[in-house]
RNA sequence: GGCGACAUGGCCAAGUGGUAAGGCAGGAGCCUGCAAAGCUCUUAUCCCCCAGUUCGAAUCUGGGUGUCGCCUCCA
């Protein structure tokens, strides 16, 4: 398998560091508002590739993090008088929730900045203890110029950083690029050996990749926008204080955009991951996304969302003939196209063209092709459940066709068999009417050979 | 200004040296009472422009043009 690795910009051969194994970190969210496509965009991307290596063989140790410490929640709890636990712990749920509606399989380790304090202490005292960082009125710098690899990840010159690096009022760093480690806060702050403050956001992640998953991982994964400063600056606080390599393969996701702007909460042209959710479901979103190579950027419009519905609509309902549970898929070739596709890089675009393969094959009742359709397109995430009506919707249905007819009907059943009398007897108007009816509550009816089907638009 | 990326049919998008995958939309046909779904066929002599390397380039090199991102919180 290869992978995009942004430290060397290379597509490198993925070998792990123990054999079979993979321990991969994600920087999850800051919890204090809605998530958004970006976030939807980074999180379904990172979640197909942690089902991928699973589908693979792999052992994999999945880490995301939750940013429960930081400026824009104390802000929020602040404005709304709640404590910032309050602030957190809801968006937190909010964020939760997305996910799960999103089909992404939830981390393995899922821990929270604020029940990581100990380690990051921990990392803060030895980097002072070094000399890679200094305690100045509260507050605890990382001294960049000590650590000659910055600026690697990013590609950026240290002189052209400098010059774009501003010391804050209130700040007492030696130099403009160095960056906080601890910050000093006696309102919302925890006990430190530098007084009561609170950890800067990059020595989180540093901390919490440590403690769950070792001081050199695999993987570390997370939106482009995050290469600098925070990727950077967690090379430079883990590395420092770990005297040995932190990160094997960075991978970055590009961005969405919408009017070929960057979709970003400080440009508010955001739509939020349950506005979206509204309009179009899960497998549509992540069709959508997977339709794009993951470091490509992605330009969200309605356009391309309709049209990811319709394709991704016509995938999951391949014809379900033939279905061969004891088939060996591994010996097919279209697992091997999808397979080769997706160990290169991710090339998921090249993917679901061969799961489009297998919906043409399945459709033309190919032997196997749908158990192979099935498992592929399950890997990469996708649900196959057919969304279904609760009793009081289908009673509601009947109810309502019933009515427009003048005729009273319990079941589907019997409406069905009506309007197959009717046919019979070429009642076209009475065939259609019922048709119709059914369509506008979202039941289609699909007439064929063997019979009539319905289903859920 | 520094750094990085991108430009392929109506739209989205693979392909990165050997003669343009796939999806959506459109057209024709089959099936159907009509639909829906499905099936078959069909839609780029050409891949932003110019020059070069090569037997051969969308793919490599150089130069343009255009778009985007990072350099501040950001997925």
């Amino acid at each position: 398998m290869r992978l995009h690795n942004s430290y060397t910009n290379r597509v490198e051969e993925f070998v792990p560091i123990e054999e079979n194994k993979v321990k991969m970190y994600v920087c999850g969210p800051t919890v204090y508002d809605y998530a958004h496509l970006g976030h939807a965009r980074c999180y379904i991307t990172w979640d197909v590739l942690y089902r991928y290596l699973k589908f693979k063989g792999y052992d994999v140790t999945y880490c995301r993090n939750v940013t429960d410490v930081d400026d824009k929640i104390l802000k929020k709890a602040e404005k709304e008088g709640k404590t910032p636990e309050e602030v957190s712990q809801y968006w937190y749920k909010q964020f939760d929730n997305s996910m799960k509606a999103l089909n992404t399989l939830k981390p393995d380790i899922e821990p929270f900045a604020t029940k990581t304090l100990g380690e990051m202490i921990s990392i803060v005292k030895d980097l002072v203890n070094k000399g890679y960082a200094y305690e100045a009125d509260g507050d605890v710098y990382f001294r960049v110029k000590k650590f000659p690899a910055y600026g690697n990840l990013s590609k950026q010159p240290i002189d052209q950083l400098e010059s774009g690096a501003r010391i804050e009022v209130g700040e007492h760093k030696e130099d403009p690029l160095d960056f906080a480690l601890w910050k000093k806060d006696e309102k919302f702050g925890y006990k430190s050996p530098w007084g009561v403050g609170r950890p800067g956001w990059h020595i989180e992640c540093s901390a919490m990749s440590r403690k769950y998953l070792g001081k050199t991982i695999d993987i570390h994964a997370g939106g482009a926008d995050l290469i600098f400063p925070h990727h950077e600056n967690e090379i430079a606080q883990s590395e420092c204080a770990n005297g040995c390599k932190f990160v094997n393969y960075w991978l970055h996701n590009g961005f969405v955009t919408i009017n070929k702007e960057k979709m970003s909460k400080s440009l508010g042209n955001f739509l939020t991951i349950d506005e979206l959710l509204k309009k179009y479901d899960a497998n549509t979103i992540r069709f959508f996304i997977l339709t794009n190579h993951y470091r490509m950027p992605v330009e969200f419009s309605d356009e391309a969302l309709a049209s990811a519905q319709a394709g991704v609509k016509r995938m999951l309902n391949a014809k379900r003939t033939n279905i061969d549970e004891s088939l060996d898929i591994t010996k097919t070739d279209e697992y091997k196209q999808f397979v080769e596709a997706m160990d290169d890089d991710l090339n998921t675009s090249k993917a679901l063209a061969v799961l489009f393969d297998l919906t043409n094959k399945a459709n033309k009742d190919e032997a196997g092709a749908y158990t192979v359709l099935f498992k592929l397109a399950s890997a990469l995430g996708f649900c196959f459940a057919k969304p279904e009506l609760s009793a009081e919707e289908l009673d509601d249905a009947v109810r309502y066709v019933s009515e427009k007819l003048g005729e009273n009907f319990e079941t589907m059943e019997e409406l069905i068999a009506y309007r197959k009398k009717a046919r019979e007897e070429k009642n076209w108007a009475v065939a259609d009417t019922i048709r119709v009816a059914l369509d506008e509550k979202g039941i289609v009816l699909k007439d064929s050979k063997e019979g009539t089907v319905w289903e859920v638009k």
